[in-house]
DNA sequence: GTCTATACCGTGATAGAC
DNA sequence: GTCTATCACGGTATAGAC
């Protein structure tokens, strides 16, 4: 799972590029501040990744693989525990949704950045159909055929708009602006991920039985 | 309402601004592209609003003020028609939804960029605390208020996570990513707000209730 | 008051010397 | 692997035309 590392150094600048561009954008950063957090040369950037283009894929991919391992397992679990009828609704977003509480709580600040990364892509009209799909399209597919099964007779469009609602919600979850903290004085706060998911879950089994299950 | 543009080159600016800063983002739009979009002098950004982050600004303030007045009457609307328990959920959430289906169908794709815009920056790290509390936390409490009323006994907490579940799906629908068009191969598509809405609303609203009136 | 042409100077990505 | 040079491009100020 963990692959080594290239250069201890290559590995600092994966982790600076990936906090810079999940604060920043990927025009909001220069190599420059990148290579200034990683304490090394402007250079070493360009040797060990090539353009400014190439090392925010190599951002990007880094963690991508060991998330879709997480989530799928974590889906894989639930269909074993799960009788005939396969997991229910909640089950299933339960195991969308708790990996990545995980992979924050683990302490490693990395992970953090990365996810809020995948928000900045996923929510930007650039980024957002050129990056997502190839690395992500096929396990997100795996659940929600999962839900398909769990909402029988649920319309494939019901199903993909709920989808929507659902990676909306969690893009912003994963963003961590702080505007909840302000907008609730205080009552809520955006790193609080466990009240996050807590409420998703719950929130969004309802959403989905409403919207797939109104015949 | 339309008050009269500073001169018809500004608005020229503040369209093609609108339109590059929501599709690139702040540091992803040079003032060269602007004025060579707009069609004016590199030299008349400044001359009409100063400094690049004021431009971005002036862009972002535009039609706030529109914004919130079609959505708070929309609410009033809702609010006179129903009877002494108050309106819906779904009627709250419809009130927040429809004036947006509403401002992207008048065929100014001035509309559409600005509200894209808005998703961009709800979305940033850097830019959602920075910019959305000031124009718009006054009607989102409005919003918040009703809901309140909606669901006797719910927490405030709760009340405040389940807008944000709403205000992250609906700044998704907003980014127009087209991302749900590749993962559904078609079968729905970023543009169609109208679908969106339609599942938005049930699905938000059986979201609330399961969270809120657990008790 | 509105707008254009142009110049300034810092900073950016990247390539080539070492 | 590292240091330094290159050269284009960025935001912004100024001068003056209409």
């Amino acid at each position: 799972m963990s692959e080594k590392p290239a250069s201890p150094k290559s590995e600092k600048i994966l982790d600076a590029a990936e906090k810079l561009f999940a604060l920043h954008g990927y025009d909001g950063v220069t190599l420059r501040q990148i290579a200034t957090t990683a304490g090394v040369d402007v250079a070493l950037a360009n040797y060990h990744f090539g353009r400014k283009l190439a090392l925010f894929s190599a951002v990007f991919e880094r963690r991508a693989a060991h998330l879709n391992e997480a989530r799928r397992s974590a889906l894989r679990a639930c269909q074993a525990n799960a009788g005939e009828g396969g997991p229910s609704v909640e089950q299933i977003i339960e195991a969308f949704l708790r990996p990545l509480e995980l992979a924050q709580e683990t302490g490693d600040a990395g992970w953090q950045h990365y996810l809020a990364l995948v928000a900045y892509i996923n929510n930007s009209p650039y980024w957002g159909q050129r990056m997502m799909s190839r690395l992500f399209d096929e396990l997100v597919l795996e659940f929600i055929d999962a839900l398909r099964q769990a909402l029988p007779g649920a319309a494939d469009r019901d199903l993909f708009w709920c989808y929507h609602n659902l990676s909306g919600a969690l893009t912003l979850t994963l963003a961590q602006t702080g505007r909840i903290d302000t907008l609730s004085q205080g009552k809520c706060l955006s790193s609080d991920l466990q009240a996050a998911y807590d409420r998703m879950i719950p929130f969004m089994a309802a959403g989905f039985r409403e919207v797939c299950m109104k015949s």
